[in-house]
DNA sequence: GTAGGGTCTGTAGTAGCTACAGGCTCAAGA
DNA sequence: TCTTGAGCCTGTAGCTACTACAGACCCTAC
């Protein structure tokens, strides 16, 4: 790796402290594909380059934004080869978006039952535990 | 199976049914002791009495209030052999109630990005994604 | 007797990582 | 030049909470 200072030779480990991702999961990205297989050194070292480490922080900010890697392959055109359309674009987020909206109202009504029954619960050694019996479905 | 119709006898089939749990699901929490091991009939069948039923209900009622399967044994007292007291259900309903809290406000800054920038996206053939521009960074 | 359903077991698959073992390579210091 | 320690390589196993399947057995009804 003679030419490490450059800007845009990279070792793994150089990729992973520059995007802040675990180093194993960028194996695993290349794995499923959503990285390229980059160049490798004589001695089999894989050598990245700037534009892995653009599209390794696309992923990771995507995933940030709850998207599956399944919805970022759309995103970044892996499944047709072609970049995809700015409908589909918009339609794979607003999909995404009502998921999240349905995560969001079910997190809310579990939040109103534990609230509701944690604060019914003393704490103190009584026979009927709140929580317990809103469990039981009582 | 004699006493099929009997209240107190059910076939695993029939407990999926009466607890709307799939039956897979059943065998499951077998292996990893959220449901005690039933007694069999001579073919080797298990056979579960309203007991499991009860219990299998109040599983899938914390499951469904998000509670981990590790929580889960923690509230029926499977950890230690006894009972939970009073203050460890509310300790552990509490600290699962900060989780999901959190998890909501993490969906909420999402959705507000999501929603924003898909507003944003035309969905026509344009250069600039929004979308994609937002997912980069910029 | 046989057809069909149900049940049994073990195992593999899902998403999205994360961690480890055992071996190789590379750079810096003595 | 040799050594030491860090980093990299591969394959594989583990995590949560299921779900699904194959191939064998069993049980009931016709």
């Amino acid at each position: 790796m003679i030419d490490h200072e450059s800007e845009s030779s990279l070792t793994r480990g150089d990729l992973a402290r520059a995007t802040g991702c675990n180093i194993e999961t960028i194996r695993y990205y290349e794995k499923t594909g959503l990285l390229p297989d980059p160049p490798r050194s004589a001695a089999g070292y894989r050598i990245y380059s700037a534009a892995h480490a653009t599209r390794l922080r696309f992923i990771l900010r995507a995933r940030e934004l709850g998207f599956s890697m399944e919805d970022i392959r759309g995103l970044m055109g892996l499944n047709d080869g072609a970049a995809p359309t700015c409908a589909e674009v918009k339609e794979r987020t607003e999909r995404h978006l009502a998921d999240v909206r349905a995560k969001i109202s079910d997190l809310r009504r579990i939040e109103s039952v534990l609230a509701a029954t944690a604060s019914r619960c003393s704490g103190a050694e009584v026979p009927n535990c709140p929580v317990l019996d809103a469990i039981s479905g009582n």
